[in-house]
DNA sequence: GATGAATGAGCATTCATTCAT
DNA sequence: GATGAATGAATGCTCATTCAT
């Protein structure tokens, strides 16, 4: 039963990713999973709920191989630079998961889902931001803005690692150039 | 005709934003539009063809807003400053135009647009950073690098002015600290 | 406007003949006539009036030419053969006006002629029939029988000669003896 | 779901006989058949399906009902004319079936089917002209060129049966009337 | 009379969801 | 719990027809 939940979620990732979540018929995400059409409706209640599901369950994935990654820090640049290559691993090591969390943000399913289970209070990232705001280490300004330029900064490197196809040894160059340029931006 | 079809685009605009692509019937647009079915499918031969010229036509406003705001500058921090205003100027005047984009961009409708249409070569940001790179003013890295980290900081900044209602004189300080900052980031 | 109607009705004959009346739009048919769409309904009050008259003006062709083949005869074996050959010159002179009246004839439109537009007593051939019969020409059976084979046999020789893509010389030999074994058919 | 196949197909028959194909909605098929209107879609992945399917099953009914008449026979006289009899028996108590065949056979849906699926050497009267010719009881004419004249024949028969509103007792004897007719004009 | 944009009724088809087995 | 046939509401799109110019 977990198993084929599982199986689900992975098989709607793909296709969700793929096609679009219009484009992808709930019978398709079935066949593809190897369950029948109705079994899909014993895991899941609607489609939409499937929906909401996947992207709980994929953020859930990425918190949890950073968490791993990061191990625990003290509050320093070198923080805030593992937590910026765990970042950008992850979503490079996972482009389809990282698609759909973008995909999933900009589509109108966004509205319904519960704000209070993004609080961005429980982020580690966000409170190393706060603690180094704390500590003068980062400039005195809000931590959401900071948090949110943090977040458009890995946005961008992954998108131009992408876009355009920068293989492996360079990956680490250019994470490494962005996130002192993103230091530099922050630092006090 | 023309006016027509601009309609149309106006309120395809607002339902999609509102309710998504798949959620927006094409009668809904139709009818909000004041014009009958079958005149919509006479302005755009698929209800994809409309969603797709929504987008080109949401690009060519925002770049005649910004190039309007911009002027004929010199190479220049200036000239860069005045481009982010511009920029975030716009989107935050155009909340819904500048979501749409966003919408788009992250559906599957994005594969079907000729990638030529949006050659990065023909922007004038595009353009001002080759110069700058090559007038030593920046740092020396990639245009397409130093241009996605602009596009994420306007995302960025724009995220969390809208995310958090930031208001009007606290706006320009954020512009003004957020650009300050994407300097710092980007001189040579 | 005669002519606009004349170029109507043969770009309708073709098109019909090749995707059927129902996958003929009216618009098709203006604009490969080189006449606008409303022009269409100008000269033909329905899309269904004018796929009658259509048939009625292709009957008229055919009834036309026959005729003009046939000169006077007396009641004899000739006359008969003369319009056996007349009729099926015509029909493979003119195979998409045959197809045409085929498709029409077999069609939900068939039911709606005025069936004494149809009047088989004006028809040359039903008088012959009846004059051959009582002079004890041929068989002693009703006219309308012997005219529903020998259109029947007319309508063979046809679809042979045209199914099996038979040549110039040979359709003659084949009209030749399908004339002569239909006149074996009905001696009396 | 067998049964519901077949109950669609008898419906479909009566409806497209009396309004045509355009003329007939797969609602209404599906509503007079008493499934619901998606399980039509179920049974046939589109009306285009439908149409040919029920072109197949029809013409398996008449192959059925004319080998069931027929036996076995040696190739004589009395077998062409139990395959006329029978031919002309199935398409007057068949009236709405024969019909469609004539109506499918006169459509561009008939360009659809596969020619090998029709073909005629599968054909027991075509076999057996073929033997009748072999053995020099029929004209030395080419099988396929008597085969359509046969059919000609029939249909006229029919043609001029349903037309004249003929009755049961005067069917059989322009049946047996016909059939001498056509053996007449066939015989060596 | 000619035009062609506008109309809106009509239809094939899809697909999330249900439920009897 | 699993199945998959049955459902029917929902929708993109077509096209005959109208009518203001």
């Amino acid at each position: 039963m977990k198993i084929k939940i599982h199986l689900i979620l992975e098989t709607a990732l793909k296709l969700f990713v793929e096609k679009g979540f219009h484009g992808t018929p709930t019978a398709k995400i079935a066949m593809e999973s190897g369950v029948a059409n109705g079994t899909l409706f014993n895991c899941f209640k609607t489609k939409d709920e499937l929906i909401v599901a996947l992207y709980y369950s994929v953020l859930k994935e990425m918190d949890d191989f950073i968490f791993e990654r990061m191990g625990f820090h003290s509050v320093s640049k070198e923080s805030f630079q593992s937590f910026f290559k765990a970042s950008i691993s992850w979503s490079l090591e996972n482009p389809v998961h990282f698609q759909y969390i973008q995909q999933f943000e900009h589509s109108p399913y966004f509205k319904s889902v519960d704000s209070s289970v993004l609080n961005k209070a429980d982020n580690p990232i966000y409170v190393l931001i706060q603690n180094g705001i704390d500590l003068v280490l980062i400039k005195q300004m809000p931590v959401s803005f900071i948090y949110t330029l943090f977040v458009s900064q890995l946005r961008g490197l992954h998108d131009y690692i992408v876009f355009n196809k920068i293989e492996s040894p360079k990956q680490s160059e250019f994470t490494e150039e962005a996130f002192e340029m993103f230091w530099k931006m922050i630092e006090d």
